[in-house]
DNA sequence: GGCGGCTAATGTACGCTGTACATCAATGGC
DNA sequence: GCCATTGATGTACAGCGTACATTAGCCGCC
């Protein structure tokens, strides 16, 4: 006998650990991220995490620190356009690969160090094109604006594939012709809503402006 | 005696009058909506809402619907690209004016019918302007994404005044300049983050982008 | 005019959530 | 070897969405 449940070792609970265990969690959907699923997947009780995190919230904003951390930036080049293209890319890239992370950093724009940093390596770029330091803030944050909403559209398809939007062209299509024209002509084109040609479309529209913009203002 | 508790006349719950009530609470901040509290507001109880919606999931929907539908689209003149900025600025407005509801918007990009009306309206103008079916559809979506990771930044501020990012720049100024020179010189620029003039320069710098394609492309 | 039947409004209850507060036990300093 | 510190635990509570059972008001029918 004496297979009394041992207790958790004293010092084996870190926010390291925690937050690892909370971003396994948070991987099958964000809504099921609770502070007892995070515990019992440590084999802990679910009070024993506010010994390293005052709330949850307070967990979740160094998870999605911890999340948005993981950016690299691509190397530079000498075309400070492209520079900012590969730059969005990338970023949205990592927005993607973590579409469970989309809604919460997207509702707590949280201005973590991670997000400090992000806008450090943007400016840089902008900088380097010659915009001036308030041109510079606008334009990160269009950039910033616009993979936050496309993420918030293909996370929401990733995150439920077969959900209801698994089908919007045939949706799209048996809409009544005579009120919505254009959109039942356009159906197939919204089939691919959210495709990375689309993005690129979008993005590349903001750059030529962007460039255009620069270029005038050097002259 | 007899002042017997009368409960709610027969007829006198309809999808109407809960959406009503379900707004007001909504107000207060979108987490505050809870079954409870539109049932209590209505002096209902709560399973009487199931009457009229399935879920809450459902009820929130269609309340989102019924604030999307509140967008009206500004006249038309003969410049699509005027149209578009006109249109782009109403749409944001109208979430400006609803902030409560962007997160869940956000979140749940739900294909509507209030949303297919807005698109409709948008295709619209960017046909005129000489956009294929493929490119006006990447172009609209690029302008949502814009507006909806926009309205993130603003509605964040606005639900929550005086919150943590209630004066980002002394924030920012109190970084390390070794680590982030830029983002400290610009911290003044990002005291106005998301406001009204950075939104117009990066709607205005997608829309160059997009005028020039579109002269391109009609050459 | 009385009477069923349909259905909307109600009541009760369950499992889940975050977390306040009290308790207990392992560990580092003396 | 003892004690204070502090991290892991246990219990408990209010609030959530909602399943399920019950009640009561209104309608058409005789």
């Amino acid at each position: 006998m004496a297979v009394k449940r041992t207790r958790r070792p004293r010092g084996s609970l870190t926010p390291d650990v925690i937050l690892e265990a909370a971003e396994a969690v948070a991987e099958q959907g964000f809504e099921a991220l609770s502070m007892r699923a995070v515990a019992a997947r440590l084999e802990a009780v679910p009070m024993a995490l506010y010994n390293h995190f005052a709330t949850k919230e307070q967990l979740v904003a160094a998870l999605l620190d911890r999340v948005l951390f993981r950016f690299e930036p691509p190397p530079a080049t000498d075309d400070w356009i492209e520079d900012l293209r590969a730059f969005a890319n990338a970023h949205r890239r990592l927005l993607a690969a973590h579409a469970w992370a989309v809604a919460p950093i997207f509702t707590n724009p949280s201005p973590g160090l991670a997000s400090v940093r992000i806008g450090e390596l943007a400016l840089a770029i902008l900088v380097r094109g010659g915009l001036s330091n308030a041109d510079a803030v606008a334009a990160f944050s269009g950039m910033l604006a616009l993979n936050y909403g496309w993420a918030s559209f293909t996370a929401a398809r990733d995150l439920d594939p077969g959900g209801p939007s698994h089908d919007v062209a045939a949706m799209l299509r048996a809409l009544p012709a005579e009120a919505f024209p254009l959109t039942v002509a356009t159906a197939d084109a919204w089939g691919t809503y959210g495709s990375d040609r689309d993005y690129a479309f979008a993005l590349g529209r903001f750059l030529d402006g962007l460039r255009a913009a620069a270029s005038d203002a050097t002259i």
